[in-house]
DNA sequence: ACTAATGTACGAACTGGTGAGTTAGTCATA
DNA sequence: TATGACTAACTCACCAGTTCGTACATTAGT
């Protein structure tokens, strides 16, 4: 997360807005990935913030439209990390297999993002919709899995008749799944997904899994 | 949901202490699941009910009891199903493919199934841990698994290098992520993943994912 | 007569939200 | 550079409506 730079410059100033409100998200992303949307307490992130329960609602509006900051903050993080991606000098196995791990190493290393999404579906995408920011914006891996597909489809080494939604789709799967259903996997399956030591493991088996269905021979028909 | 059978027997009694649980773990059920835990409203869930509050305390102790009492009923009805799995007769392939599917349709027709889960997960799944019914009842799911497995890897059909637990996270994350961000995806995407005129598209690529990672041509390693 | 089951009424603690007043920083002007 | 007007940033106290849980009275069924 995008945090809040230090006790800011010497001599600082009292009042700096850019700071307030980005502590404010700070908190107010762990106070509800951590208890769901009505379980978060409004009083609670005020509490654990340098500032009041006052700005949070002179910043945001309300509950909701913090939510939905948060929301929108989060998801910026993935569309940066997509946009960063470079895959152009790849041949489209390896492509496929880097974007994949991409997304992996993403919802690893954010579990709150994934809780929060978690959270929103609860809620029936409310707050998406509701955001102009996140309403319109596709993922940039959408477009880097356009390319790749056309590249692999054309040349023939890529046998599926999948588009790039429904590719994301099967990538995404796996990689949510492992870390939003973590807890109760573990606990009726006694297997922890994110064991670091299995990390390896869960990575290679998605890039695998994904190529495999990718170039699979089909039955004709 | 095994739902509450209608208005009693004939001049039946005002006093049935099972209906009246049933009845209450019903309507629990679709509460919890619309608003989530902390979302969720004793009041609510008792005036939906022909009951009234006091009697969810007095059979279930609180909201915290009732809603691990909701989970343990729904993770039996998912068990149910599995056990009436048969796919001895079955080549290893398509029997894969049909448990496969059994999961598939499952998910499908239990959306509050899968919001209870992704419920319970952002809860940490403390109400597992604190059920004596759910603790210890491995998945009858993964007992076919590693029947199947074992048989389509002893004949070298199945390439692999899985387990049953990590094939049944596999295949779980494609059928839970398919209904449990449904509406995030929808929102963003604009594709509705569970919509029915694609349902068959899905469910075939699931059962092709599946098979073409088992069967996959590996590099020697 | 005795107990399980049920209904009524209530309260203490919370919870999101706000009214009203205060202070820090900025900037035009003398 | 001193000053005073102006506004964004901030604090404090408080409220109205909830929300889980329970004490107590009551009734159906055996």
């Amino acid at each position: 997360m995008t945090s809040v730079e230090e006790p800011a410059r010497t001599g600082g100033r009292i009042r700096d807005a850019a700071r307030t409100k980005a502590e404010i998200l700070d908190v107010a992303t762990q106070e509800f990935a951590r208890a769901g949307y009505d379980g978060a307490r409004v009083d609670e992130i005020a509490a654990r913030t340098r500032t009041t329960k006052r700005m949070i609602y002179y910043y945001f509006g309300g509950k909701e439209q913090l939510f939905t900051a948060v929301l929108e903050r989060a998801y910026g993080v993935i569309r940066e990390a997509e946009q960063q991606l470079d895959v152009e000098h790849l041949d489209p196995v390896a492509a496929i297999r880097r974007l994949a791990e991409l997304t992996f190493d993403h919802h690893e290393q954010h579990p709150d993002f994934i809780r929060l999404v978690s959270i929103e579906n609860i809620h029936g995408a409310e707050h998406i919709a509701a955001s102009a920011k996140l309403g319109k914006i596709g993922s940039p891996a959408l477009d880097v899995i356009r390319r790749i597909l056309e590249s692999g489809q054309k040349s023939g080494l890529f046998t599926a008749d999948v588009d790039a939604v429904d590719l994301h789709a099967m990538i995404s799967s796996f990689c949510f799944f492992r870390v939003s259903n973590r807890h109760t996997f573990g606990a009726l399956f006694g297997r922890d997904l994110v064991d670091p030591a299995q990390r390896e493991h869960y990575r290679a088996m998605l890039g695998d899994m994904v190529i495999a269905y990718l170039t699979a021979e089909r039955a004709a028909g």
